[in-house]
DNA sequence: CCTACCGATCGGTAGG
DNA sequence: CCTACCGATCGGTAGG
């Protein structure tokens, strides 16, 4: 059974995830749960409360699927193939969760709106990291770590505005064209990866 | 001599982009000017057509600089990196009106909005258009032109969230990396495009 | 969880 | 372009 906190922050996810935080009001929140206004703060603290629970648990669910294969075994590029799998399985899991942790973070007080942006940078770091190894061990071209690194996770994260889980392609089938457009372009070799043929 | 009006747009693109449409008052935009927050309206009809003004002008820069380019002579390969600089550089000209154009025109009314989804809707085609024609050439290779297409808009508009015009990294840098990485990843030969030596 | 309410702020207007 | 104002709505609270 889901706690009424949990469906306070499910209806809040998909409204602040399609209107955005500032354009939503907790109104409009306890109208999705046929509730009155001053209700919901029988659940919770308040609104930006409610923001930073969603934010803080999305935050962690990206690392927690991510942070292991970065530090586990396998060349960079079979990392970087399994990394793209797991973030694109984060949003196809819950993708108005993640929607509000990547584009409405921002509208978290100064303190909130700071340890977020670490952890943003760290899990950044993750992606920059297996990149350079690649490229120091010869495995991998390209010029710029970082650059690559911002490239690859804004392409990832433009899916969170458009994927849709009744849509045609699957989490599986876009992860893995993604690692081919990627891999490909940083690859020395025609092949790159552990995908199914690499860049046809 | 800059109008009232632009002035007003200027101002208005660089707290949209830095706070969101929905979260920025008419009174925060006047403060700005040293106005009182009714005399805006001397100027404009309403929040809503500041940010239509904005939208439609920026739409109609990204336009006029890829169109032309796509429509053009020369290699998908070739075309597709000059769009990309293309691209780019409107960014790096106005990346505060850019920003408001690519992610707060979800904030206009009904109509209005119909009308930006379309115009970003050609926008992309050009893109898919030019893939296409490099797959079906034999020139490039990749499955899926839509996606790929997708993926690369979603890369660079993701520079809008960062780029700093006092940044290290120049537009004409950004973009010959970022047309490295992406033809990098669809080109069936070693070096693609007329970039300066292709993907180290 | 509801009713009833608080002060603050919102986009916008009248009249000058 | 300012002063003064409008009705509506905001996040949040008191008291039950």
């Amino acid at each position: 059974m889901r706690t009424r906190r949990e469906q306070i922050e499910d209806v809040a996810s998909a409204l602040f995830s399609d209107r955005g935080y500032a354009a939503t009001s907790m109104r409009d929140i306890a109208r999705a749960l046929d509730l009155q206004g001053g209700s919901l703060y029988a659940h919770i603290l308040s609104k930006e409360a409610v923001l930073s629970s969603i934010v803080q648990q999305a935050a962690e669910r990206f690392r927690a699927a991510v942070e292991p294969i970065a530090h586990g075994p396998g060349t960079a590029a079979e990392r970087l193939r399994r990394m793209i799998h797991a973030h694109v399985d984060v949003v196809a899991a819950g993708r108005e969760r993640a929607t509000v942790f990547l584009f409405e973070w921002t509208f978290l007080g100064p303190e909130r709106r700071e340890a977020v942006a670490s952890a943003r940078d760290a899990y950044e770091g993750y992606f920059r990291q297996v990149i350079a190894e690649g490229m120091a061990a010869g495995e991998l071209a390209g010029r710029d770590h970082k650059l690559a690194a911002a490239f690859l996770l804004s392409a990832m994260n433009g899916l969170a505005h458009w994927y849709r889980s009744d849509g045609p392609l699957g989490p599986a089938e876009i992860a893995d064209y993604y690692a081919d457009l990627f891999l490909g372009g940083l690859h020395r070799e025609a092949v790159p990866g552990t995908g199914s043929g690499g860049n046809r």
